[in-house]
RNA sequence: GCGGAUGUAGUUUAAUGGUAGAACCUCAGCCUUCCAAGCUGACUACGUGAGUUCGAUUCUCAUCAUCCGCUCCA
């Protein structure tokens, strides 16, 4: 049933234009997608619905958009090219594939596999007859670093000096930038720098549709604070994401938080938000208290002092990090989960219908002609006048009653329909999805009315 | 990456060692003045490559992709 889901939910997907296997004339490429011209909608909406609230209707929030390649060096300051990767060892014997780290932990639980270099590993293994969990057996390769970073290089050579890497998060474009937003906009701790944009992750796992992919979009907000009020500003940024959430059309039954048991490498405390997509509970948000972990770093590996002095007390301190983080795919993915509905009507049939939001909805408005021959002309003319306002489809196919339908599955929350009042009088007729209310206005009213339903 | 399963139009599917039939969808025409009516017609498929064979969508192998289970996912 579950299963039955999620492949309507890709069936529907592909057939609507929502999102599309990437390259797929090719047969693909693994865990990538690409949004097609509905899905795009969608995405941008979800982008701009985020970023007013974190960044717009923030008094002390600012933008960035940074490079997606950085100076390699950014990674070792974050830890990144150290502890973003597995160490991995084939079974020659069963040709089974372990993480080390684990097989040692497994092995003695009062083992701290992470804190060993792969040297160590090796000789624990040896040492202490680690066998293989599969077949039991003892005869292994070297153990090879499998780092999750995508690398590529820069200039005309491969050498190694020239090596770059695809950034795993967003995060440190934020970070980087601290001093240069602090002083451009002459801003006092606390204040936040947000950024949307794209990062890598060179994992081989297959997600459930767009949930895990090796090329993913974040939508990421780094709250400044002094030591001491990371903590208030820690269970703040929990609630405003749970907010923004129920906000977008998510039913807040289907959200939970949940408490990380395990720490990363950077976080005093670290809660997800998880929603409840047809294949189980799964991570949207992540809020990390990263401590001053990253701005001590960067200070240590650039020799550039992050300390901020604070103009009132004269204190001069390095600021705590408060990182929200918004996978934005994922947020894509649990708004169509939550939109698809099944429908069974009187007569025992059923439809696709997906509820959206009006400001996250692909388009805002369809405008129908109610007979095509008669009202088509007319009904040309206010699609381009409404286009100049919001997101307009028009439709002059089959009846009036299969242009409805057609926009009920794609999300559509305004039917505008163009009929003989039009012609004579000037007004439309406007329907509302959710309520089916059917209201008669001018043309410059029906395009008020519907900039103000758009609102998020 | 390991194990298992699968791959026929956009979707759901049928049949077949002699290159495929349908339904829904889509499009065009007729009809139609408010919620998938009807009629006529049209487009579109054997994932890819190799092998066996006179001939492969069908058999074999490889590959790519998808699904399920592991593993993994700071």
């Amino acid at each position: 049933m579950e299963k039955l889901t999620m492949e309507k939910l890709v069936n529907l997907s592909k057939q609507y234009g929502f999102i599309f296997q990437g390259s797929e004339i090719y047969d693909g490429l693994a865990n990538t997608w690409d949004y097609g011209p509905l899905g795009v909608e969608l995405k941008n909406n979800v982008k701009k619905c985020w970023w007013k609230r974190f960044v717009q209707e923030s008094p002390n929030s600012y933008g960035v958009d940074a490079a997606i390649l950085m100076n390699p060096r950014v990674w070792e300051a974050s830890g990144h090219l150290s502890n973003f990767s597995d160490p991995l060892m084939d079974c020659k014997q069963c040709k089974t594939r372990h993480r080390v780290d684990n097989m040692i932990e497994e092995f003695d639980s009062n083992v701290n596999a992470d804190a060993m270099s792969t040297e160590e590993m090796m000789a624990y293994i040896k040492e202490h007859h680690v066998p293989c969990p599969n077949c039991g057996g003892h005869d292994f390769t070297d153990i090879r670093q499998f780092n999750l970073m995508f690398s590529t290089h820069r200039g005309v050579t491969n050498d190694s000096k020239s090596v770059v890497y695809l950034r795993p998060e967003t995060a440190q474009g934020e970070f980087v930038n601290f001093l240069n937003v602090q002083r451009s906009m002459r801003l006092k701790v606390p204040f936040g720098i947000g950024q949307i944009g794209k990062a890598f992750r060179n994992e081989i796992t297959p997600g459930n549709f767009t949930f895990r992919t090796i090329e993913f979009e974040q939508m990421e907000h780094q709250f400044f604070c002094k030591e001491g009020t990371d903590e208030k500003y820690y269970e703040y940024y929990k609630n405003f994401g749970k907010q923004f959430f129920i906000d977008l059309g998510l039913e807040a039954e289907h959200l939970r938080f949940k408490d990380h048991e395990k720490l990363a490498h950077y976080a005093k405390a670290a809660c997800d938000i998880e929603y409840l997509f047809n294949f189980g509970w799964g991570e949207i948000n992540g809020t990390h208290n990263r401590t001053n972990f990253d701005l001590t770093n960067h200070q240590a590996f650039s020799k550039k002092s992050m300390e901020y002095l604070d103009p009132e007390t004269n204190e001069k301190y390095i600021p705590y990090v408060i990182e929200a983080s918004y996978g934005c795919d994922r947020v894509v993915l649990a708004l169509l989960d939550e939109a698809y509905e099944e429908e069974t009507l009187e007569d025992g049939t059923t439809r696709e219908v997906m509820h959206f939001i009006p400001a996250i909805a692909p388009y805002k408005v369809a405008v129908l002609p109610l007979v095509k021959k008669y009202h088509s002309e007319k009904a040309m003319e206010v699609y381009h006048q409404l286009s100049k306002y919001f997101m307009t489809t028009y439709d002059e196919s089959g009846n009036i009653g299969k242009r409805y339908r057609r926009q009920d599955v794609i999300g559509t929350p305004f039917a505008i329909t163009i009929d003989d009042n039009t012609l004579n009088e000037g007004t439309v007729t406007i329907r509302d999805r959710d309520t089916m209310e059917q209201i008669t206005l001018s043309i410059e009213d029906a395009i008020q009315y519907v900039e103000k339903k758009i609102q998020f």
